[in-house]
DNA sequence: TTGTAAGCGTTATCAA
DNA sequence: TTGATAACGCTTACAA
């Protein structure tokens, strides 16, 4: 059986109280108590049973990060940062793979998932602005995104409507004119395909060019197969774009591996653009330009909103933080 | 505040025992008595304790994941799958990410993390077949992969030899007789990097093809850009193979944008091929020849080990299962 | 500076 | 089939 604090305690001719002491790090104890104490702990090899501390304080030390899946390049990168950021502050992280999946999303809000972390990080891909009243108030929450947006919850936003901008108005920068973009979410305003969208037709109409539907590659899920696909019908309707922008990374990626099978040069045919600079983005052939958010500074802020929550007797005001980006120039736009 | 089982016991006129019974689905509890718990459970949205639950059960209901990084694709994958296989059986995954640095990879061994978890799922990179002595045997623990094997602990292999052997004689099958192969770790025998190399040369030596060290590309971390370093710095050396086997699939694919990025064409001149058929490999231009794992299939096996352990009033034979592999065939092979 | 004792919300034992 | 009650191992008033 693993050593309690009783052991402790009785090893190193203390009450449990002394040792529970020098296990917070509480200031007053002697040092001499103190030494007594911690080698009776490494004698024993002690360790704090974490269920009975998180019973007593009412708080479990974990926080949940709610996001599609691991596969997709953006949120194992996103998983990473979070891990990290939270490990500096003794948090742990239990991550939900929610498919994109609307009743999963739901349930990690609700669950029986929910009710064992402290608090979540929720990056959600299927709920909408319409589900707004649907998301928890009373237990510490932060959204990443710009899918939901509600005056009662705490974000971190990515800036889509500027940065997609900027991203289009770089290519319209480097002489295109014909720019398809690719991952496009019908009807959808709030989440980021129609505010990326949004940047795209702002750029556009900026520059006075016209909107072409036929430059429009509508998909469903933002993975490299329907990238390839979107601009596969494109061409194959005999639209021919000078440059692609792709809504994220993954798209940008499946879209250029398309044109090149079907003998189109990047970027001296199509220039090509993603979002999100996903690792990847540095590899591929050619290299992929992107709009590149710091992945570390999401996580942190995101756990600081966090942390706020659970210091506070009195629930702070909620508050939205915009993460900076910068357009990263590579091969795919020459 | 949270509703308690008392709070519902009150509501539908029980004992807390019957709500517990109820809520651990205890079959002695009259239909009549369980609809009046689950009512009331439902009424106050009451959700289990799990820290309460936990520290009387003497269980945490987690495992731990201790794994290099989740940018790395390969690992983000696995994450994925221990995490869906575990939500399948009630259990929550903690990841821990050791940047395979040795001491984090001891402290994921040992540390606090690893006290509240009932279980570990282990990917070492740094540790070696010298750290045998320093696997934990009385905590459940399943190791992944062929780094370090002991007789005290469970295993999940890979069939590193084999598959890698396939893999090269998928190469030599197709006429290739100057293969490289990227992603060396000189010295090394009992890890990945050594037992695919001995795979790599067994297979040559079967053709009777003699050892090149031109050939050979050592590098450290197995990430994409080691892997056009290996390759580039192999063609600045005048040695041009015609075929690659890259020991997994991001140094592949970092080498076939090298190769391409200086005009050699894949897989007219040169074939590729990788190893662990990550999903990108599908993406890729031309899509990557792998060495394919089911992962969901490791990611059962290791839990299932587990579970026998958790269960056991004695602890079961160490067992060692070796997953089966296929060689994938795509366009990096013609 | 240290100790005593009461709980945190469950589950397990035993009895009814 | 259900209920009383004692733990599980820790933190925290409060006392000393």
């Amino acid at each position: 059986m693993a050593a309690t604090m009783q052991d402790v305690a009785q090893l190193a001719g203390v009450s449990v109280k002394t040792v529970s002491n020098v296990v917070n790090d509480y200031p007053y104890v002697r040092t001499e108590t103190r030494e007594r104490v911690m080698s009776a702990i490494a004698d024993l090899g002690y360790q704090i049973n974490a269920s009975a501390r998180n019973l007593r304080r009412g708080r479990t030390g974990m926080i949940g990060l709610a996001l599609p899946m691991l596969s997709l390049p953006y949120f194992a990168e996103l998983a990473e940062s979070v891990i990290t950021a939270a490990e500096e502050r003794g948090l742990v992280v239990i991550i939900e793979q929610t498919g994109s999946d609307r009743r999963r999303e739901l349930d990690a809000l609700h669950g029986a998932r929910r009710a064992m972390t402290d608090g979540l990080i929720y990056s959600p891909l299927a709920l909408g602005a319409e589900d707004e009243e649907l998301l928890p108030t009373s237990s510490p929450l932060v959204l990443l995104g710009e899918r939901i947006f509600s005056d009662r919850v705490d974000h971190v936003t990515m800036r889509n409507v500027e940065a997609a901008k900027a991203a289009t108005e770089y290519l319209l920068g480097i002489g295109r004119r014909r720019i398809a973009v690719v991952g496009v979410h019908p009807g959808e305003v709030v989440g980021s395909a129609g505010l990326r969208l949004q940047g795209y037709e702002e750029a556009l109409a900026e520059a006075g060019i016209e909107r072409d539907p036929a430059l429009y590659g509508a998909v469903g899920p933002w993975g490299r197969a329907n990238g390839a696909q979107a601009i596969g019908t494109m061409l194959d309707a005999g639209t021919v774009p000078d440059a692609v922008f792709g809504l994220n990374d993954t798209l940008a990626l499946g879209a250029m591996h398309e044109m090149q099978v079907r003998g189109l040069r990047v970027p001296e045919d199509v220039a090509v653009i993603g979002f999100d600079d996903i690792e990847e983005a540095q590899y591929s052939t050619p290299t992929l330009s992107s709009a590149h958010f710091d992945r570390d500074e999401v996580a942190r802020t995101a756990l600081q909103l966090l942390e706020a929550r659970f210091a506070a007797r009195v629930p702070p005001e909620p508050r939205r933080v915009a993460t900076e980006f910068r357009i990263v120039e590579r091969g795919s736009t020459g």
